[in-house]
DNA sequence: CTCAAAATGAGTTGCGTACCTCAAAATGCC
DNA sequence: GGCATTTTGAGGTACGCAACTCATTTTGAG
């Protein structure tokens, strides 16, 4: 057999013997534990790397005992993409028990820092990997890296937390996003002149922000021909967001383009088809229900989003590859701005 | 701990005690093994689903010993997106080991189909999965079909055979990537109305077709002012492409789009740039270092992509959880077809 | 040189499953 | 009822590693 000449599977006793030292000394080296000195440290590092030794997942993961543990802390209330986020990781059940993974859904208040940050404290020490749709702040950057500190592997969910120590972001890149939308926007609005508005949450909420940053951003270089209108702060709720653009299309007929940064989409809808502008160029993000709909009717033209279905997914193979030390798929893992059309719906 | 009342992690021990049988018939039944009574296997498959048992995954990876094997069945010759996708296998290098999993690639004559059933059948017994890209002939579905009988489990990557008994396809559905395309080029065009023009590699290529027919379907319901020239045939080449453009260039002056359904970019890309027609919306499909450059150029306007590392790993991973009989994640495994604009470049 | 501390070796156990053997029990057939 | 056949039980081994104990050797400080 030609295959048994590639590669006869090493293992860890391979290594001890390769590095003249006992299996109890590799295992030392291999986790970081104390009683070595540096040279035998070195020795057996070399032999792994000499070897491109893979400690074998099963075995690693058998031999441990206990199942790993993860938190998920999101925001509590009705978030559609947050509870889509959760429905993705209820399909995968299976999945997580067939590898005897717990995963913990911990609801708080994402938007306060003192409470966001507490709740991260508390999870001290339980688990092996916390996510965390996390607001940028410093109360939330010293609990994230107190968390690291005691070994926990942190990934940040959606919202990134730049300063801190997490070990990795899931999520877009939101000024990116932003350039994507305002290429749609200049684009489908045709050679047309005209006024653009933008509909946001807060421009105090990082995404959002970035987000406007980038949208801005392409529309003056690409799109001289049409001006941006001053952000409206819709908070995200319907009925405040439909209020304030329906005031907007009084005072402005000439409106072809319309950017929807954040949620409050349905009272978007309903400004637009009220004040009967069925020919703006409605573009926002996220594929729910909803924009599905508005996507299907023509009302949206297209939708940035971030899957995810792949976000959850995502957030559970970073936080076990960490935790068992595996290298991460970065091209795997990283989050892609799709930009969904009436025809490409997933 | 209230968690210890949530699951104490059932065994195949366990399963045996609640099905009064011992571990060796659970065993048997496990694995469809024969020498079980009819009654007996359904009390012991009963007591599985009562508890919802999973074998432990690790366990059994460890347990079986040897090495799984799998095979791709690619074309041979410069390719580049079948390059792309053996890149990234070669990426996911250490992912692989440290499961103890041995990829190989396998070149062949994909398009002549008995060359490509030849290669198939010769697979037959040593791998415990077949990626393969396939064509849809009768004799490439019988060798997939033999496969199948033999244990092997096989999925189809990018191009399919759904006659077969083939366990899973990865790819794109290649009608609504046409479909998205046609709405891409009618919706970037504006409102002008004018001729579009189509390129393909030949109609007789499943996908090729299928991206036409979608095309085609979208541009007559819904933008009816652009009027279709006939299929271009440039047989995926540079040159072909090229010359067949800039004679149609040359009889049509009114040309506004231009939908290139396979390879022979380069091509098209030279036709448009030496008539100038710079202005024509020139949309094609996936995102090479090739067309990363036209679109940033500003040459193309859109290109419809299918992920060819998403690809690869889902074969992968499709694979692995059918030769373990774990379920599938369909959302996950879902190739999705990505439109990509300058701004969302990966 | 002496002694405590640090470093290392040798060994064991257990994780949950696959796969195997052999004997014992149950069953069906004549 | 006796027999061959089928079904089942009992038990063992192996997989590669984590995590531990305990004895032994080496090291460095005084």
């Amino acid at each position: 057999m030609a295959e048994e000449i590639v590669s006869a599977a090493l293992t860890l006793k391979d290594i001890a013997r390769e590095a003249g030292v006992s299996l109890a000394t590799v295992d030392r080296v291999l986790h970081n534990r104390p009683g070595v000195r540096p040279d035998t440290v070195r020795r057996v590092r070399q032999a792994i790397e000499r070897n491109a030794f893979q400690p074998h997942v099963a075995a690693a993961e058998l031999a441990r005992g206990r199942a790993r543990r993860l938190a998920f802390v999101m925001p509590s209330g009705p978030n559609p993409f947050m509870q889509q986020i959760e429905a993705y990781l209820g399909e995968m059940s299976a999945w997580l028990s067939a590898r005897r993974l717990k995963v913990e859904m911990i609801a708080t208040d994402v938007f306060d820092p003192s409470v966001l940050a507490a709740s991260l404290e508390a999870l001290s020490g339980d688990y092996d990997g916390v996510a965390v749709v996390a607001l940028d702040h410093p109360g939330v950057r010293a609990a994230i890296d107190d968390l690291v500190d005691t070994g926990t592997k942190v990934v940040t969910l959606v919202s990134d937390v730049p300063s801190s120590r997490r070990h990795h972001y899931v999520g877009i890149d939101n000024i990116a996003a932003g350039r994507t939308a305002g290429a749609l926007v200049g684009r489908l609005a045709g050679q047309k002149s005209g006024k653009v508005a933008i509909v946001a949450g807060s421009q105090g909420l990082r995404d959002h922000a970035e987000r406007i940053f980038g949208f801005t951003q392409v529309m003056a270089s690409e799109f001289p021909e049409l001006s941006l209108l001053p952000v409206l702060e819709g908070r995200d709720e319907d009925d405040r967001s439909e209020q304030l653009l329906t005031r907007l299309f009084g005072r402005h007929a000439d409106i072809v383009g319309l950017y929807n940064v954040g949620a409050g989409t349905q009272g978007v809808a309903k400004a637009l088809s009220e004040a009967g502008r069925d020919k703006v160029v409605f573009v926002g993000h996220d594929v729910t229900a909803l924009t599905r709909r508005l996507l299907l009717q023509g009302v949206m033209d297209a939708a940035i989003s971030q899957n995810p279905g792949h976000e959850a997914r995502a957030a559970v193979r970073v936080l076990l590859a960490l935790a068992r030390g595996e290298p991460i798929l970065r091209e795997q893992e990283k989050i892609r701005i799709d930009i969904v059309m009436r025809d490409n719906l997933p």
